[in-house]
DNA sequence: TAGATACGTTGAACGAT
DNA sequence: TCGTTCAACGTAT
């Protein structure tokens, strides 16, 4: 017998959004296919939240339906479930009579998509109609895919050429797709020329900046990218675009089907471009929340690190906008290039660095899709909520956490500072996360205690038989290995990334699930763990220089095989606390302690506030076992990214020096003279970041405030890095040009307390050695 | 459109002289 | 002018 079987579609979701669309709700999922990009619309899923059985709800002539459910809240009472219409609808009889709501704020798209265990990849079967190019499915069946869906997203980089006032001059595409890439600039103005050949790009001309814009709309409409890719894409591109489209009387329809873009501003200004079908991806946000950390997030440095290459225009600041201003007027040709190069090494600096196989990646394992990620707090909510319904319990609202005492954190030990030879660091792998694993840390677990109880050592009880989370890390974990034994370094990361994620969300008062004992119990445990392994090494006769967290530096008494004997002591301590946590709390330990890096030699400086030994601050020789050594610095002015070059450069020679023994004071007498004669006047730059809008700066005018302030009065455009020097009428910024430098004051704050720490143990006087130096001028 | 705490250092601001 | 406190930033883990 034939059956007709519906064709069953898979594809990776992009974006997903909740619509109130004429007193009817509601759910949009735009995603990708091997079949092209589709959209599906569900008309059937409600908004919901919980309320406690016996709460009286004011119905405000509303129609919603309140059915009783097995469930109950963390206080232990029977909840009710109520649907409405629409998410107006909820706000508003949630807003009205002070009644105490539970999931009230969990976003319908996610709770749709995590109820059903659906991550980004989804199979579903239905009719469909074409609409504007994509596949339209009206309430399909829709499910979890059985296997990742692995779909090619072609991209689209683009960047915007304009004036200092508000011009639009240009704006270049790159896209790119499996098997076929678009360079393009669209220009307005008279015609100049074409691109050469070895640009391999495209030059069209426009009367006005309208008609250029409306070219830019056209090609997003037929190349239709999945993702739309830049740099400060959103805070300026598009808001300029969406500035100028006000202006003119249209929208900015660059979403899928000819949909807005909508451009919000999040409190610190940060703003959000969401848009049916597309994800924008901006650059700097993008990268910071995969964690990758630059010196400076310009996209020439950024290109430069990853890529080895930069932009042809080598100004910044003032000396940059009247280039561009220059070449619009006289060379269009050379703008266009440059305005193209930058859109090209978006791309590649985000194909070189596996950037988005990351975010896909990330998707499949959080279920937070691409524009969400980053956003711990959601990730933990789509990975608990579903398990703790499905255990009888709901979750509170966000803003119903309530936060009282602050957690402990991490303990550490005071150094001895000084000098010390042969110090191996020991590490436990994974630290917060073996300990939630080991004790049985969360939520659920906390709420079920009274069910075969298990105590931390600061005596939190949680059960050892009722859990979600440890269970869920020890697959994590699984799974980690096998992506690095297959060699799947997106999947590698990607894991690593939500794990360390955990202990972050169930300590912070943003999230649903968080409750003081939870961060106290792991913390507090980490603390246990790391004196118990401290006392155990000194114990046996080591000693232990610096500890941090989850780290033991520990002495050894010479240089002998010490890889060989630093195995053994990660071994020894490992079985050790394996034992010691079965005696003490009858639990098997899932700590590691393993060998991390080997010190030849290894400094502590001593506080220049204070007394004694400073904590987080060492130099050392790190020494692999084939003998190669390389300075290292942590925490140290050399790692800083607001000290000025000059002093870095300085440190690093004063350290090589002093760990091979020879005499300091001859280059320190040198540096002090050469920066007199002009000779570091390219490595004065201060660069420090503002952290909030420059007229929110009240209680205290810093030096990089007034150097912002100082720009902004001149009429610069402030960035959120400033870069200034010293000069003798104080911190200038660099785009005045300022040359007349405070030598006295580099003198003073650049190089002095770096040397102090290493002259003050050898009981030399920086003063002395400089007025040397004066002896030898005169 | 909210992962955490611990720590060191600088320079401004402030209050007492 | 001097000593102390505090705001601000960036870092370690």
């Amino acid at each position: 017998m034939e059956q007709n079987i519906a064709p069953v579609y898979k594809g990776f979701l992009l974006t997903a959004h909740a619509e109130d669309m004429g007193g009817k709700f509601i759910l949009r999922f735009f995603g990708q296919s091997e079949e092209g990009p589709f959209e599906i619309v569900l008309t059937q899923e409600k908004p919901l939240f919980f309320v406690d059985r016996d709460a009286q709800l004011n119905k405000l002539g509303i129609n919603f339906e309140r059915r009783a459910v097995g469930l109950k809240s963390f206080a232990g009472s029977a909840v009710d479930a109520c649907y409405f219409q629409s998410q107006n609808d909820l706000y508003k009889v949630k807003d009205d009579g002070g009644v105490r709501t539970y999931e009230a704020d969990v976003r319908t798209t996610e709770r749709f998509l995590m109820e059903r265990f659906i991550k980004g990849s989804v199979e579903f079967s239905g009719e469909y109609q074409m609409e504007r190019g994509l596949r339209l499915f009206k309430n399909p069946q829709m499910r979890k895919a059985s296997s990742p869906v692995k779909v090619s997203l072609s991209t689209m980089s683009f960047d915007i050429e304009t004036s200092r006032g508000n011009d639009l001059y240009s704006i270049g595409i790159h896209y790119k797709e499996s098997g076929r890439e678009v360079r393009r600039v669209h220009m307005v103005g008279e015609n100049q020329g074409a691109l050469s050949d070895e640009d391999q790009g495209e030059l069209f001309y426009y009367p006005d900046e309208r008609s250029c814009y409306l070219a830019f709309e056209r090609d997003v409409e037929e190349l239709d990218p999945d993702l739309i890719l830049g740099w400060h894409v959103v805070g300026f591109d598009l808001a300029f675009l969406d500035r100028k489209c006000q202006r003119w009387g249209i929208s900015l329809n660059l979403g899928r089907k000819r949909s807005k873009v909508f451009i919000t501003e999040r409190q610190g200004g940060t703003q959000y471009a969401r848009l049916h079908g597309r994800v924008v991806v901006d650059g700097p946000p993008a990268f910071k929340a995969a964690f990758y950390q630059f010196d400076s997030w310009k996209l020439d440095f950024v290109a430069n690190e990853i890529l080895g290459t930069g932009k042809d225009i080598e100004e910044s600041g003032l000396a940059k906008v009247e280039e561009i201003e220059r070449r619009f007027r006289e060379d269009k040709v050379s703008l266009a290039k440059y305005n193209l190069l930058d859109c090209v090494l978006v791309t590649d600096v985000m194909e070189k660095t596996g950037l988005i196989s990351l975010m896909q990646t990330r998707v499949e394992l959080s279920g937070l899709l691409m524009d969400r990620q980053g956003v711990s707090t959601a990730a933990f909510d789509f990975f608990m909520l579903p398990q703790i319904h499905r255990k009888g319990f709901v979750a509170p609202n966000v803003l119903d956490i309530s936060r009282d005492v602050h957690a402990a954190g991490g303990h550490v030990i005071t150094p001895e500072s000084g000098l010390h030879h042969h110090v191996v660091v020991l590490d436990f792998k994974s630290l917060y996360p073996s300990i939630i694993k080991t004790f049985k840390i969360d939520p659920y677990s906390r709420l079920m205690s009274e069910n075969d109880p298990l105590q931390t050592p600061a005596g939190i009880k949680f059960s050892r038989t009722h859990h979600i989370l440890p269970e869920f890390i020890d697959s994590l974990m699984k799974r980690r290995q096998l992506a690095k034994d297959e060699g799947d370094p997106y999947l590698s990361q990607a894991i690593k990334i939500l794990m360390n994620s955990f202990y972050g969300v169930m300590g912070s008062a943003g999230s649903r699930f968080y409750h003081a004992d939870l961060p106290t119990a792991i913390t507090g445990t980490g603390q246990w763990i790391l004196r118990e392994t401290i006392e155990y090494f000194q114990n046996d006769g080591y000693e232990v220089v610096y500890g941090d967290t989850d780290s033991v530096f520990v002495k050894l008494p010479s240089g002998e095989r010490v890889f060989d004997k630093a195995e053994k002591l990660a071994i020894r301590a490992t079985e050790h606390l394996e034992k010691t946590l079965k005696k003490h709390f009858n639990v098997e330990s899932e700590l590691e302690v393993e060998f991390e890096k080997y010190f030849r030699k290894i400094f502590f400086p001593i506080l220049r506030t204070g007394e004694g030994g400073a904590k987080k601050k060492y130099a050392g020789i790190l020494t692999n076992k084939h003998g190669e050594s390389q300075l290292h610095f942590s925490g140290m002015e050399f790692v800083r990214s607001d000290w000025t070059k000059l002093s870095k450069k300085f440190q690093y020679s004063l350290y090589e020096k002093f760990f091979d023994e020879v005499d300091l004071e001859e280059s320190i007498r040198m540096v002090v003279a050469e920066l007199k004669k002009g000779e570091h006047d390219q490595d004065l730059i201060y660069k420090k970041r503002l952290s909030k809008k420059l007229s929110e700066y009240t209680k205290s005018l810093p030096p990089h405030v007034r150097a912002a302030k100082m720009a902004e009065e001149a009429g610069f455009k402030v960035d959120r890095d400033v870069f200034y020097v010293y000069t003798r009428m104080g911190p200038m910024p660099i785009e005045m040009n300022p040359c007349d430098y405070d030598y006295q004051h580099y003198i003073d704050k650049q190089i002095r307390p770096i040397a102090e720490v290493l002259l003050e143990p050898l009981g030399l006087s920086f003063d002395n050695i400089i007025t040397g130096d004066q002896l030898t001028l005169f």
